[in-house]
DNA sequence: GTCTATAGGGGGATAGAC
DNA sequence: GTCTATCCCCCTATAGAC
């Protein structure tokens, strides 16, 4: 058992909330999983929601941390010339798997963070734009440098892509099931499969897109 | 306003899960969206939990269908013969993007389903599994057959991986604008970058996998 | 079918003793 | 720092009038 209250308290609120979400979590679940007392969450933390915060930082911080280190040294290797493309994604997913491998609590955070991209709530949406802020600045411009010849939006979307392929391929575990008898217990193998197909997809042909060459003239609105 | 009460909770039911989630989702926000009288849905559905089935049921039973209804329409023409990749993610993968692009609740359904599959809610697991089982069986058998040289297991993890970049492609707006500002309001263009990424990600070079070569022998359980 | 009213339980937060 | 006790709010579900 940890030392101190508030460590237990924020061990026992990831395990909970990534087993049963944000409002589904109490209070009250997370004190008694913690071994402690109802009013020790306001104690320590001053609300829930602050708490949940806590929980998120504690961790979050020092991933992208590690993602933007794994970046700094490819890039001191390169001395100025672009990335290759694999490297960029080794950094950023790569780092997030192996996380994700980690049994001390690594394993139920990334889980926990899978789900919550898709669950928009407010206050977390913007304390997560903080977190994400810089590291997500870093990798925007080594790809662009790394993949002149994509184009910026269509990059954007590959990002978005691979980071729902990241998701569920830590926290789908379920999902996976459904579709038959799978063995997720390897962390090395789901690293190699995770990185083989982000690549695909990364350095897939463009597609041409045939969109409304201009924006629409802006017309007057409809009721 | 849609005629019947039971259809306009349905319809409000189905707005405000995507916004809040299953627990966040309150039957007075519900009844109160759809005009309706909080008494009304236990009348009508019974219960929170079922009215929630019924709002996905309404919706993934038609969605299941079109997806086999496309895969029948492409092996018809295959007489036989393998389908290709590029088929086979078109009828499932395809038809989920057009659904999202029907402003008709389509939209805000597949958002639903997009984040419902991170969430393991027992109840809701238990009827998606069923909805899901013939569908996956039938693009299961079409997969292998078109893919003979893809290991089961490697393909598996495949279409787990597409299911995520699709889950992201269509509830996971939020989380784009974190990357910066793009355009989300062209489905046409998302269904092109979506296709391009996933046929991309497939048929990526087969990763070497050096996992514990056999099952480990079956030990004695640890404590 | 639709309403009001309410039962019965559980939520987050806090006051104040120790 | 940690506890008990409690406030006040909102939840789901249902009984019973219309």
């Amino acid at each position: 058992m940890e030392p101190d209250t508030r460590s237990r308290i924020l061990d026992a609120a990831e395990n909970l909330l990534v087993q049963h979400g944000l409002d589904g979590t109490t209070l009250r679940m997370i004190t008694t999983e913690a071994h402690a007392n109802l009013a020790a969450v306001n104690y320590h933390f001053g609300s829930k929601e602050a708490l949940i915060e806590a929980v998120f930082r504690r961790r979050l911080t020092w991933l992208n941390e590690q993602r933007i280190a794994a970046l700094d040294a490819f890039e001191a290797e390169a001395k100025g010339a672009p990335l290759k493309p694999r490297q960029i994604v080794e950094s950023f997913f790569g780092v997030a798997i192996r996380m994700a491998a980690d049994k001390n609590g690594g394993q139920t955070f990334m889980r926990l963070l899978g789900r919550t991209y898709t669950e928009p709530t407010d206050f977390v949406r913007t304390f997560l734009a903080e977190e994400y802020a810089e590291v997500i600045a870093r990798f925007k411009a080594a790809f662009f440098k790394a993949l002149p010849d994509v184009p910026q939006e269509e990059f954007l979307w590959r990002f978005h892509f691979m980071m729902g392929a990241l998701s569920y391929a830590i926290s789908g575990a379920d999902a996976l099931r459904l579709l038959g008898p799978v063995d997720d217990s390897d962390p090395e193998a789901l690293y190699t499969r995770l990185m083989s197909f982000l690549i695909g997809g990364l350095r897939a042909p463009l597609p041409e897109i045939h969109s409304q060459p201009v924006r629409k003239p802006r017309t007057k609105r409809a009721a």
